[in-house]
DNA sequence: TCGCTAGATTGACGTTGATCGATGTGATGT
DNA sequence: ACATCACATCGATCAACGTCAATCTAGCGA
């Protein structure tokens, strides 16, 4: 289920149950009404991606370069760790929907998913 | 440490390499630039407060109330879990800023802390 | 003072997660 | 074809986490 999917989805059923919630911000049901479990297990897995200060740096990192791409290749520097570990962390990354991947060649580049930053924080206020 | 001494510290870091932070913005160090180590080490530790759809939702559960205070009592029932596992999760929030207790008589009440969420939801935009 | 009650703490157990060496996979250049 | 390079995957290890029964602590009323 697309993450966007799962906000319609969860903002319909919010204004079923308070009719109080500003249908333009998506999202928003930790300030409004109780999360329903799959909702929460959903939302939980987003922020436990966040949850790694290794993790954190990466995506960063990616964010720094400001709409360009980075390469894989300098992530291990970056974050100081192996590049099995750095491969690990991006995977999880990359499953949240944070980040996107692009192979070419050898090298693999690295963007930011702007919005789904965006549906996260979202939920947040 | 409190969360906005850090925040400032974080903000003059940025300022002092890429001297483009907005700085009525405090703490949006994912989109700007690349976190230090004890900056990310604190940013994870308060996302993997969020990071467990038990506290999301107890989280939920008091913010639904609008500004009222909660009673612990009530919250064993919200999450379906025993009232350990209830008092371990709402010292995680506690410990990570986001709730306030107040004990009064026999009973606990809880209240949000809206400033924590706000610093949180900063960092991701 | 003595129970009773609400919540925190402890201890134990099973699960999940971070880490890295070794190995696998696919693309490149000679 | 073959060696090399960049990245993914596997397997093992150790730490951290979620959970709950049992217990402890503090406030209340009789």
């Amino acid at each position: 289920m697309d993450f966007f999917d799962h906000c319609r989805y969860s903002v319909g059923m919010a204004s079923r149950k308070t009719l109080t919630l500003d249908p333009i911000a998506c999202c928003s049901p930790v300030r409004t009404d109780v999360l329903d479990e799959d909702q929460a297990v959903l939302l939980a897995s987003s922020f436990a991606a966040l949850a790694d200060p290794i993790r954190l740096r990466l995506l960063s990192h990616i964010a720094a370069a400001g709409g360009e791409e980075v390469c894989a290749c300098d992530l291990t520097e970056v974050s100081g760790r192996s590049q099995p570990t750095v491969s690990h962390h991006m995977k999880i990354l990359f499953d949240a929907g944070l980040i996107e991947r692009d192979k070419r060649g050898l090298w693999v580049w690295y963007r930011l998913v702007p919005s789904r930053l965006d549906a996260l924080r979202s939920v947040l206020g």
